[in-house]
RNA sequence: CGAGUCAGCCGAGAUAAUCGCUGCCUGCAACGAAAAUGCGCAGGGGGAGGAAAGUCCGGGCUCCACAGGGCAGGGUGCCAGCUAACGGCUGGGGGGCGCGAGCCUACGACAAGUGCAGCAGAGAGGAGACCGCCAACUUCGGUUGGUAAGGGUGAAAGGGUGCGGUAAGAGCGCACCGGGCCACUGGUAACAGUUGGUUGCAAGGUAAACUCCACCCGGAGCAAGACCAAAUAGGGUUCCUUAUGGCGUGGCCCACGUUGGAACCGGGUAGGUUGCUUGAGCCAUAGAGCGAUUUAUGGCCUAGACGAAUGAUUAUCCACGACAGAACCCGGCUUAUUGGCUGACUCACCAA
RNA sequence: GGAGAGAUGGCAGAGUGGUCGAAUGCACCGGUCUUGAAAACCGGCAGGGGUUUGUAGCCCCUCUAGGGUUCAAAUCCCUAUCUCUCCA
């Protein structure tokens, strides 16, 4: 009988832990979500939830958002390797169906575990955001 | 039955099953010398709202400031009451809307003073002659004077109607209507009055313009504040060691780099604990009051999280599920919103 | 959670209650100059609706939205919406 449960250890609990995760972490991404994630040294996968005001404006879908992550993470535990993952939200994600959403989060569990295996390549360097001249000088 | 007015209630739809979250209580095993505490497991019984929202007001609570009073600044503004307090509520008055039940109303003072009113218009406030009307004079073009009834301008032009009166007119006189002032009567008061007297009517608008009058307000906010307190940086006191010294690199000298050790003290970052839910509380009955509200007695305990808890799946039923999630706590206001229920009343039609 | 500031044309950004549809700059359009362009100079357009067969002209509405005060509101007063900043 596998144990589904969602205890604290399951979470990541302190600013400290959610600033180590975003120093170079594997990432994955649907329109919705982006997945960042690194290895840790526990036996368990852990989680933690990033909703931004800015993004999600109603107190109450924030909720419905952070639940539905919680659930699907939940259900998906033993799927999971040693990792820890951030969720963090896009804009627009307020108007999504709970089925939509469930649908893109458990393509993400198993997309992120991947990138996180030992021999999985490392990720290219964090950039902020596209560089605009190189743009333009693709469209040259 | 139709149209409508007011007041109140319910509202994560209900039930069942499985998995899951949270803090409370009980029990079990385990770490440990033992207890407490913490971690784990099992069971029990709790677990978002009428607006939890906006933060528009008012309090409690906490810290800071403070002898007392005033100025400045801000707020409120018909009267009386309720309340911990209020810009809220209740009752009453004035004004406006509606056939009506009812609804709306920042509603003190411009006769304390100062300002503002563009353009237009003759004149914009204790005024005024552009056209008109009337009289006199006239070179027949006009000039001078009188006149606020009519025209015209403007958002606004200094009581209204009628009769008398007059050169034409005019509260110039009179009657009625309206207004002001003083009594009287009713009312706690605002205010009201087929009440009496007096006054020809003179001082219009604007205070969400300055201002005056009356009353109220110290400032910040639980991210307030209180307690415990690593690592590392840094401070103070005492003692010890000593500057041709100690420590590090180095086999050693030379050389280069560095400036000490111990104890105690308070401040305090990360982090943790607390503040954190028993309260101007809710329910019932009885009394006071038109009512808001209040008094007495009895009963009840009803979220307290902190990367932040109520969800997911399945089945059945229906009104087919809106707005929306506590974060120190209350009293209001405002805004968002699906549908349903209850009571009181008004109008229209029909019947008796 | 609490405290505060703001919203004006395509963009930025001024604006004492009155000749304000609203300065100024950028952008846009036209012209002068040039072989052509840039710069400079000159001028214009500023949103929507109505009137008109159509244009010009004229009229109405519009300074985030809805009410109110005033003869008159971008400006004063309420209410709502949105945006931004600060506080551990």
């Amino acid at each position: 009988m596998e144990d589904f449960s969602f205890s604290r250890e399951l979470r990541l609990l302190t600013p400290s832990h959610y600033s180590r995760i975003f120093n170079e972490p594997a990432r994955a991404a649907t329109p919705f979500f982006t997945l960042l994630a690194k290895r840790n040294d526990q036996t368990n996968p852990r989680l933690g939830l990033t909703v931004a005001k800015k993004r999600v404006k109603k107190a109450c879908q924030r909720n419905r958002i952070k639940r539905l992550a919680r659930e699907s993470f939940r259900l998906n535990q033993h799927k999971l390797d040693n990792i820890d993952i951030v969720l963090m939200v896009k804009s627009g994600i307020d108007e999504q169906s709970n089925d939509e959403l469930t649908k893109q989060l458990n393509k993400l569990w198993r997309k992120i575990n991947e990138r996180c295996k030992p021999g999985a390549p490392k990720p290219p360097p964090f950039k902020k955001r596209p560089n605009k001249s190189a743009k333009s000088n693709k469209q040259a």
